[in-house]
DNA sequence: CCCTTAAAGCAAATATTTTGCGTTAGAGGA
DNA sequence: TCCTCTAACGCAAAATATTTGCTTTAAGGG
């Protein structure tokens, strides 16, 4: 479920999906969250109910399958001349965003749904981005040179952890700790 | 919302609340998490509908809640002699429950939902927890002793990541890992 | 250009959520 | 003990949302 752009990628299917997405964004700044429906999703984006059923089974799915693809990295990673500062710039662009009244959302959306998938796409694109400033980093000559599982385990999941469960914790001498504790 | 065990603590409110606790765990191990309804627990519990939606508002906040609950720790943290061993207990406990399909739901259930207040207990009961063991390793003389902090970082936060983005990658080795590097 | 079919639309049938109002049970005081 | 007060529950009607069978549309392949 979700995905179906690998059908089809020109056709009405694709428009559908864009449609119903941009909708979802639309209305999730218009409305709190425990009053978004399915029906109201439809109409802004110019389908059916019935279509957004058939396609995604129920509103979480959906609302999973949009926060997952926002959560897909747009902008490039900066590259500030040092892993550290690669690592420093990064997370905390990630951490301000989720921090966020519509990053909180986002990822209770993805957490909270049923299937894994998407939470492997999330996953799959945060290690994209961190082998990206590692290559840097070896081009550079930086080294010792830690593992992506070494950053995941190190700043990552530190960093997800409060954001999920203390995000009034968070600052950035935080992420200067965990970045500096794991380049050690 | 959700508990309100501190208002008529013995009274109808209290078996209302426990019936459909119950209900909820009930018909969590008989049908797929995406057909549970509120009709139906109001059913099981002996309750009308709107009782529910009056109290827990929808569904997704009463899954908090009783998730929430059932993460609170039942069983004594077991005292192996050492902080090393007791860690390595209590987090392989925690790892294979949050591993296992309800352990899964539960997790998602929790992280889903919009009020950051039952993610707060949860962090808590981990506290309260680690607490103990390090009151245990200090009473034994075991020095030098990390923080609460420094646990949940080093240890709590890559085992949480992990059961929501790659559950599949866990191990107990991962365990070991995360505990002896949190130790040094 | 035509054929095939996956996906969308439509609308009726179900199921759910919401709401107004009457009822009940428990807490606190006389 | 009995009386009063009120938060929480039950009930049932109304409003919404979801499901489903069937029809129509439009994109891909021959």
């Amino acid at each position: 479920m979700g995905e179906k752009s690998a059908v089809r990628p020109g056709g009405r299917s694709a428009r559908v999906q864009r449609a119903v997405h941009e909708a979802v964004q639309a209305l999730d700044e218009e409305v709190p969250r425990d009053k978004l429906t399915v029906p109201q999703v439809a109409e802004r984006a110019g389908v059916t109910p019935s279509t957004i059923y058939r396609r995604w089974g129920n509103l979480k799915e959906l609302l999973a399958d949009v926060a997952a693809e926002r959560l897909q990295p747009d902008a490039p990673v900066a590259d500030t001349g040092s892993l550290e500062g690669d690592l420093m710039a990064w997370a905390g662009v990630y951490m301000e965003e989720m921090r966020s009244t519509p990053g909180q959302q986002m990822l209770a959306d993805t957490l909270g749904s049923a299937s894994t998938e998407q939470r492997q796409r999330c996953l799959q694109a945060q290690q994209d981005q961190l082998r990206l400033i590692l290559s840097r980093a070896e081009a550079r000559g930086e080294t010792p040179l830690p593992t992506v599982e070494a950053l995941l385990d190190g700043i990552m999941a530190p960093l997800t952890y409060r954001l999920s469960y203390a995000p009034q914790t968070l600052s950035r001498a935080c992420l200067e700790r965990w970045v500096a504790a794991t380049l050690r």
